[in-house]
DNA sequence: CGCCGGTTTGAGTCCATTCAAGAGGAGTGG
DNA sequence: CCACTCCTCTTGAATGGACTCAAACCGGCG
């Protein structure tokens, strides 16, 4: 039983909520028992469709995704960038229909649940469902800080805060190293994603590594001085809201 | 009784709620019968700051307000725009820590509602629940398309889109018509929901007015051109999930 | 081996910015 | 009631950060 603690698909999901709440066991086996079931999706495959109606929420069990949507003359933004736990689309799901697009940047495993089991659990355990809340909060926290990155930095700083972002996160999942990781993002995905273009991408990072802030090999980019690049991208995590010794409130 | 359905300071919020979901008159009064505390804020001031801890929810009851983030250097991003109605700081009393500021735009009413009372209406009445839960799911909708919108889409493009939006919003709420209402911002603040400087949005409404879309008095927008506004701000309203006859779906 | 998606680099252009100064209104206080 | 101030709006000129266009390079893969 202790394994399905490790061993489930739902597992990450299960570590994610409980950065938001502390959840007791049988709250923690309410949500290892969510009715679901896993796929493996390619590199570049879509999860979801603008448009689509979906009935199942899906979470990331491995992998990751990427939320974007095409304007009118057909430019891409990316919104958000997804790691393993993270609930990928129960916007969509309870929204009833799908706004933007969810994409597999590699490949992945996605765990599909049927909406109505996700609101069944969320209000007989109320910790839980306020967890799943704190997770949609959370997000928001997270775009209007890329508004604010988009909107107002430039392009060195975008692309450093958003490398600091990822790496954060990463960390605070336990999927990887804050100050050594690599993120699988094409040049021009990272443009999407930070409103600049592919090649002023491609200048930028070769700056960033001149600077000796990030290092680079074929199609990943890694951090080198974690502080310089943080001060680089005006990056401080307090809009990831991530649990801290001494805040454990309720 | 039926009079509190209008006179009640919580009346703006029920009605937005109830644009999520069908709520019976149980679920109503419940709404209603939440404890709270109105007070009026003076155009400018602030309603919540970056790193509060605040107890209490707001709502605003009566006029505009708006939500941002000051940069490192400086630079103000403005993410939301708030009318009646709208939950203006959820947000930041379920997360503990407030990450950016909320200040009025006008004049404006705000009731205030102990974070405790709204997580028991929305765990005691989950269908109240769900209202508030994806209302908050909407509001990240807005947002990611706030950053498509600012990443992707020029100064005049920009401006016409977030006019629509403003409209369009207001009339799902009953607070004027799409087709001609007006917009209490100066350029400035324009410039800061848009990510241009306060110049250039002066350029550009002028020339959005000369093309016969927009009107303009001194500090307030009209649409004059709907359509064409809606077409040169590639707006398309799917994104705020607003109810359509035919999708009365749970 | 040759294609293909992604990366790199250069040169020229442009949209939006910066800087700067003036005009118009609203509010304040003498 | 006028003088004064402050804020916003307006306009012009010059600058610049990021874009576009275009070509070459590179590594992986069928």
């Amino acid at each position: 039983m202790s394994d399905r603690y490790s061993t489930s698909p739902l597992a990450p999901f299960l570590r994610k909520l409980m950065l938001w709440q502390d959840l007791d066991g049988i709250e923690q086996e309410a949500v290892l028992a969510l009715p679901h079931a896993v796929e493996r999706v390619a590199s570049g495959k879509y999860i979801v469709r603008e448009g689509d109606r979906p009935k199942y929420s899906c979470l990331l069990v491995s992998g990751y995704a990427y939320r974007h949507k095409i304007t009118g003359d057909g430019a891409r933004s990316i919104n958000a960038v997804h790691m393993a736990g993270d609930i990928v689309d129960l916007q969509n799901s309870l929204l009833h229909m799908a706004d933007h697009n969810v994409q597999a940047l590699t490949q992945a495993e996605v765990a599909f649940i049927a909406r109505e089991h996700v609101v069944k659990l969320a209000f007989r355990y109320p910790k839980v469902g306020l967890a799943m809340w704190h997770d949609t909060l959370v997000d928001g926290s997270i775009f209007r800080e890329w508004i604010a990155n988009i909107a107002r930095r430039d392009a060195s700083a975008r692309l450093a805060h958003l490398i600091c972002e990822i790496g954060t996160r990463l960390e605070s999942l336990g999927l990887g190293e804050r100050d050594s990781f690599e993120l699988p993002m094409t040049q021009e995905q990272l443009a999407d994603a930070t409103g600049l273009t592919a090649v002023h991408v491609n200048r930028t990072l070769k700056d960033l590594e001149a600077q000796g802030l990030i290092t680079r090999t074929i199609r990943f980019v890694g951090v080198a001085d974690r502080l310089r690049l943080e001060k680089a991208g005006d990056f401080n995590d307090a809009y990831l809201h991530l649990p801290r010794p001494g805040s454990l409130l309720n």
